[in-house]
DNA sequence: TCTGGGGTCCTAGGACCC
DNA sequence: TCTGGGGTCCTAGGACCC
């Protein structure tokens, strides 16, 4: 029987603050999205204040200063890097692993046959407290459905954050009780499409018609109803490059003029292509979108997209940059208040795989964007960038309450005094 | 005043092929 | 009255994940 852990760090966000600045133990803690707009993420103290996930931080002002939450902007660079820490250290315990998102790790324990499990889970979490400072919780189960609910059962009711789901026993007993709309695979509509047709408890859908939820679901459906079954249909998955790359942001204010969101773009093109080039892909096309505040209602709204495609495939940022701004000549409109842009890369091939012109060699000024890249990973992003990224950025977001960039920025790095 | 960003997979339907 | 069968590729839309 295959067995697998779902190792998932605990208010991941919060933890990695807290990794670095003690007094904010048993402090409640927020985390915002970009621009500060919304709350992404809480520590355990904030949740038991009810302060929701995913809502807009003006609406809880009034809580936040009432019990003196500590708010923060996120810092991704700073939770990256303790993703990668945290991610190392766990490789050191598994043959077999999939980093599954930016707090979580799906590891295949099985081949190792440790001879006692349990305690087997407890030197990992151990290990990963001790070198990373993040607390994890970790759910054991036959297929991944399964080691997910393992994992929620962990964090919820355990006290040591480990929890065991292999027993019939113990799947019956969780199950029976688990609401459908909380595993992994089922969300809103499909569990409110579940509940209609009588479906409400995890049990019950493990025990349905594969057939009839193969209907509803499609295949998607049917694969989560064996897992829970404890037939392993979803295997862990190795480390494969993006089929598209995205980046967008909103403003830090609304723009009307064509100028500044040219140059957001030309910075969002630039993160981009560092992304694509990272993983040694070429982009057949570049689409680009803009956006107005679909918030305010009284403005007059516009949203529209354009797709180039390019006449060679590349990863230059120069070439990317021009074909994004092409893109937003034929959408961008006066007169509008725009919230938004973002560029999408496309039609991603291997750069080993690029098919080379008899006449045109537009990636022969590669090693350029090779040192571009080198040096803005050795010095700090930005330290290189294109003139059209431009320098006073007035469109930049808002990031008031940052804390340091602790592991990645040389005059940031923490203080002992 | 203020409302995130970045992905994946599956299906249905249309265009086109022989 | 009555109009085939079998396939591929692409796109848009809908669902999900963190």
């Amino acid at each position: 029987m295959k067995i697998f852990a779902l190792v998932d760090c605990n208010n991941f966000y919060a933890s990695c603050e807290r990794v670095f600045d003690p007094r904010l133990k048993g402090r409640a803690i927020v985390i915002l999205s970009n621009n500060d707009g919304c709350i992404v993420a809480r520590s355990n103290e904030a949740k038991a204040l009810g302060i929701p996930m995913g809502v807009p931080l003006f609406e809880q002002k009034a809580i936040i200063k009432k019990h003196n939450v500590a708010v923060f902007s996120s810092n991704y660079q700073l939770y990256g890097d303790m993703s990668q820490r945290v991610m190392d250290s766990l490789r050191l315990h598994a043959l077999d692993m999939e980093v599954y998102s930016i707090d979580e790790a799906f590891l295949r324990l099985d081949p190792l046959q440790p001879r006692n499990l349990y305690e087997y889970c407890k030197t990992i979490r151990a290990k990963v407290l001790q070198w990373t400072g993040i607390p994890v919780s970790i759910g054991i189960g036959p297929t991944k459905v399964l080691a997910k609910v393992a994992n929620h059962v962990a964090k919820k009711q355990t006290d040591d954050g480990i929890f065991d789901i292999r027993s019939q026993q113990a799947q019956d007993e969780i199950l029976k009780t688990l609401d459908v709309g909380k595993i992994w695979g089922i969300a809103g509509r499909w569990s409110e499409r579940l509940n209609r047709m009588g479906i409400n408890k995890a049990a019950q859908l493990r025990d349905a018609s594969p057939t009839i939820i193969r209907k509803h679901l499609s295949v998607v459906g049917e694969r989560i109803l064996r897992e829970l079954k404890g037939q392993s249909c979803i295997d862990l998955e190795g480390v494969q490059s993006k089929k598209s790359i995205m980046s967008s942001k909103s403003f830090g204010k609304l723009l009307t003029k064509k100028e500044p969101i040219e140059e957001a773009l030309a910075n969002y093109a630039a993160r981009a292509c560092e992304k694509l080039r990272k993983q040694n892909s070429r982009a057949q096309a570049v689409h680009v979108f803009v956006q107005t505040n679909g918030f305010r209602e009284t403005d007059p709204q516009y949203n529209n997209g354009f797709t180039h495609t390019l006449t060679t495939p590349t990863s230059d940022t120069r070439l990317i940059i021009e074909a994004a701004k092409f893109c937003l000549s034929r959408i961008y409109k006066p007169g509008y208040r725009y919230k938004k842009t973002g560029i999408m890369l496309t039609g991603l091939i291997p750069a080993s795989l690029e098919q080379k012109q008899l006449f045109v060699d537009v990636n022969h000024h590669n090693p350029l964007m090779a040192i571009v890249d080198r040096i803005n990973e050795d010095h700090g992003s930005d330290t290189l960038f294109f003139g059209a990224q431009g320098v006073n950025r007035e469109w930049k977001m808002r990031c008031g309450s940052r804390s340091p960039r602790y592991t990645t920025q040389w005059d940031e790095l923490l203080m002992v005094r």
